[in-house]
DNA sequence: ATTCATTTTGCAACCGGTTGCAAAATATAC
DNA sequence: GTATATTTTGCAACCGGTTGCAAAATGAAT
């Protein structure tokens, strides 16, 4: 079905090497050459397959997108800038999809039968240990809202989850509420564990403020209301760190539908600031994330190591910023 | 880097063509043989090239997976239930981003480029010529939601959106609204003029009831919302058909921000049946549209299609439901 | 042990390209 | 015009596999 080079070569009586020359960039061709190789591969409507020279070359252009976010729409942003980004440097995304399945084998194993070039692992749940099975298996990797490290084994772009867990914190601290609270996203993510961290550790520097937290079991819309729902049946807090703005939105929800009031009865800050985050009837007070820094730093990151793929690991940090609407009460 | 055949073969002491079917299924291969290849394969951490053998046995098993909506939050869970139900028959989605691109010119190249085994289209907006074009270039497509016809060129899994904005009509009708209207998505989308046609078409039988249409941007929350707010200056209709979820979700904010209140001053129905339509604080009223019936069946169309390439064109609709919540007042 | 049918194995050509090398063609200098 | 430097071209080997075919090995039957 589908035209080969030797066909070209025939048609243009050329030499095989003539016309992938042609179609290399770099090759040396005369002009007419070029013109009678071209006229040929148009007439026959020949496309280079980019599989088989990648057989000698060694390149795919292929690179693994693999998450295990798909309840999240922040992650349909994260995604769309993504395949973007890639495509405009003749990137192919080959996207995988994590959901139920924490073990890297299996991604490892299937990409490199496809011979990627390199693997952008976009989740700010998995382990560190994830992106590096790709790295041991000699595959370029960067990890995208991974847990920033001190000493990183795989590059790592993304935010300082512990100092968000603090500003958040302050935040609180600064409105005057004696009880506050975290409610995380699911207890295992990295992003969760260290929001909280960086969140107790900021609290303790105030005894007197009474601390709670608790763990949604996704960073979704429903998780964040359940959890919301299930703590309003008891004691809640004054104002709640939300893992994230999703988890943010669905307890606004729930707090809503209690015939409770944001912020006057409960406050909530969350953490992304995404598109709906600023919405009038939503006015989310969160902590601004740069997603699109962080997902364009990945792809440049992935670039360079592409040539060169022994670069010595890095991890890049991009600051937050605390964005003031309306579901937190007036500092005092 | 990679270990490759030859190496397994040199190890084992054998022939390259008995490592080679030791890794393909139904090949014969001598129980000695097999456990001495494996074993050899095992030492050396060999994983046969995916794309090396593509070369010989004109297969990739990549599908390239087509979408052009990344801002809609029910396209997460397309992509999910997509990748998911891809990985589950060893097939690995080569993700096309075609944002600001409407000629499938790019796309069929650089799918054919990577010989993709087929390719899914997964898009309410683009006109069937788009998915007709892969077709014309030889390979297999599935266009998923997209536009309905009697006489297909490819193969279509959706619904009958013309039906969907007569159901949304008669549900209008019956509660008694005088004023009637519709907020569409963009005007170029098929899904749209569809859910238009059919609308207009129901309520041409009541022609009492005032009618009036406008269309949105986008199907995002933001364009629902800007859309809203503009219709609410001039003089609302009494209830909407939103072109679908998130363009009524986004409504329904701005109706909030503007003290008026739903169903009371302005009902809303919309199309889809996304996980936040079903929240106690939103509770749209809407058309249910069975999008994992459809992704499901989208695929396995796919997996028959790459056994009969020539596979005749046919559409699959699924039915829709209406589903009543609390955006709409009471039948009268 | 011999014959014949069946299974297993290796050889070699092939899939669709790329690339080092040397020969052929062209350009430059005298 | 010849000698030399430079560019262009084709040959042939290679990338990492698969597969038709025939030879070799095994098994069954006598």
């Amino acid at each position: 079905m589908a035209v080969t080079l030797k066909e070209v070569a025939e048609r243009a009586g050329v030499s095989r090497s003539a016309v992938s020359r042609t179609f290399t960039d770099g090759a040396s061709v005369s002009d007419r050459m070029r013109r009678k190789v071209e006229k040929a591969a148009k007439d026959l409507g020949y496309s280079p397959n980019a599989l088989a020279s990648s057989l000698t070359t060694g390149r795919t252009k292929l690179v693994g997108l693999v998450s295990n976010n798909f309840h999240n729409p922040i992650f349909l942003e994260v995604f769309d800038l993504f395949t973007r980004g890639l495509q405009d440097r003749g990137l192919r995304p080959l996207l995988v999809n994590l959901t139920d399945e924490i073990d890297p084998e299996n991604s490892v194993r299937m990409l490199r039968q496809y011979s990627v070039d390199g693997v952008v692992v976009a989740s700010s749940t998995l382990p560190p240990g994830f992106a590096k099975a790709f790295r041991d298996a000699g595959v370029p990797v960067v990890h995208s809202f991974g847990r920033a490290s001190s000493t990183p084994q795989v590059h790592v772009v993304g935010i300082d989850n512990v100092e968000c867990g603090r500003m958040a914190a302050r935040a609180l601290v600064a409105r005057g509420y004696d009880h506050v609270a975290f409610m995380g996203g699911p207890e295992d993510a990295t992003s969760t564990q260290d929001r909280y961290t960086g969140f107790v550790s900021e609290m303790s520097a105030h005894p007197a403020i009474k601390l709670s937290y608790s763990f949604a079991d996704a960073y979704s819309f429903d998780a964040g209301r359940r959890e919301m729902l299930r703590l309003l049946k008891t004691s809640p807090a004054q104002a709640y760190f939300c893992g994230d703005d999703v988890l943010s939105i669905g307890a606004l929800s729930a707090i809503n539908d209690s015939d409770l009031s944001c912020p006057e009865d409960v406050g909530i800050i969350g953490l992304n600031d995404m598109e709906m985050a600023r919405w009038e009837n939503i006015d989310l007070t969160t902590i601004h994330q740069p997603i699109r820094q962080i997902v364009t730093s990945s792809i440049e990151l992935m670039v360079t190591m592409l040539d060169d793929p022994e670069r010595y690991p890095e991890t890049r940090i991009f600051p937050c910023s605390l964005v003031e609407r309306g579901t937190l009460k007036a500092e005092k």
